[in-house]
DNA sequence: CAAAACACATACTAAATAGTATGTTTATTT
DNA sequence: AAATAAACATACTATTTAGTATGTGTTTTG
């Protein structure tokens, strides 16, 4: 019993350091003998507990990214006390500004990932996909309690939406990452804020 | 002369597999080995044209990056017969159906680069920064005239929207390497066509 | 309490890699 | 036409890498 939580801590330890540096080097720039160093651990550790660096990297995309994914971004959606629309404007925009400067520079995490990798990582790929389905239905459900509630308008399709949030703040995180400031941010935030808005009022 | 011309051509030969390389398996994953064999060249040739690695890195963004950005995203918006946001909607949706499956899957070579560098290539990231600059202010020029024209709404925020259309670009490319089929880009163009039809109508 | 299993550490191998040093041939200059 | 320099090729070095083989002390199990 001893050994097992050992053994759970140990692997947890290791998948904690590799998503470090995977969000801070990349995947392929960072080693097996980076991350080890890091944990402090020798390379017989690693082996012990996993089978290669693919099987880490599902790992860490499994539990660290998904983890992310739905504390930063599904599970807010749930303080449906507000209104929708106000309720989006704060997970897509406001939350921005409350990011580090580490979180600003380097961007997201899931994002990276999905940069580096062509066809070549499937696996990856397919977990990757799971994870933008599951936040894109948790933003469904919440759209189309805003139609219900008659503070989106019936007309908006609540897929296509979905994914453009998801799309348009992918994409800010990423171009932030070329720039060394927020100007982008404030831009950004005050465009998709109008669309968000406009999501209440009739449309055309 | 006749060396001159022979020197160059080996260059941009170099550059272009570079490119091709980058593009499929990312620039960490390419060694110059890899560059080398796709040129039928030697690793003596490499070196005796470029100083290293990153050197190479910095001519694919320069020069192949940059053209491709240029062709595909600032030229077009020269063709200003069209009311702007028609323009504007064949640019950031329509254009995307002619993608290749091989550009679909493989998205945006700027946008991959960006994903996989961290602090660590500051030139790139500076190089890059210029690229979506030089972008951005096309845009906004572009978003401007539609004004000017009355095709739209002047109270848009020239300098936000374009931004917008950019992150929001360059995130669906970006998402949709996760996918294997292109619902995501049918879903994403109804949602961005409405954002740029909302351009021309009255704001809240 | 002996035997097996586990959680590591150490030492190693084999391949890949960036970069260099030193050729050889062809073009250019003097 | 001799000297020079450019455009490569070949051979090498030093380092890093993923992964393995084999140890050792500690739990767990029968």
């Amino acid at each position: 019993m001893k050994q097992e939580i050992k053994s759970r801590e140990t692997q947890e330890l290791i998948i904690n350091k590799s998503f470090d540096l995977f969000y801070e080097k990349g995947y392929n720039a960072t080693s097996i003998p980076d991350i080890m160093k890091k944990t402090s651990l020798s390379k017989g550790a690693f082996y012990h507990h996993f089978k290669n660096k693919h099987e880490i990297g599902k790992k860490v995309i499994e539990v660290i990214i998904r983890k992310r994914i739905q504390e930063g971004f599904i599970d807010p959606l749930s303080e449906t006390h507000n209104k929708i629309p106000e309720l989006l404007l704060d997970v897509f925009t406001n939350r921005i500004k409350n990011y580090s400067e580490r979180e600003k520079a380097l961007g997201c995490p899931a994002n990276n990932l999905i940069g580096e990798i062509g066809y070549s990582e499937e696996d990856f790929r397919i977990i990757l996909k799971t994870l933008i389905e599951e936040w894109r239905e948790a933003l469904i459900k919440t759209i189309d309690m805003g139609k219900d509630r008659g503070e989106i308008n019936s007309k908006v399709n609540s897929s296509s939406t979905a994914i453009s949030l998801i799309c348009a703040f992918e994409g800010v995180r990423s171009v932030r990452k070329v720039y060394d400031d927020d100007v982008i941010f404030n831009e950004f935030m005050e465009s998709m804020g109008n669309f968000i808005k406009n999501l209440g009022i009739p449309q055309v």
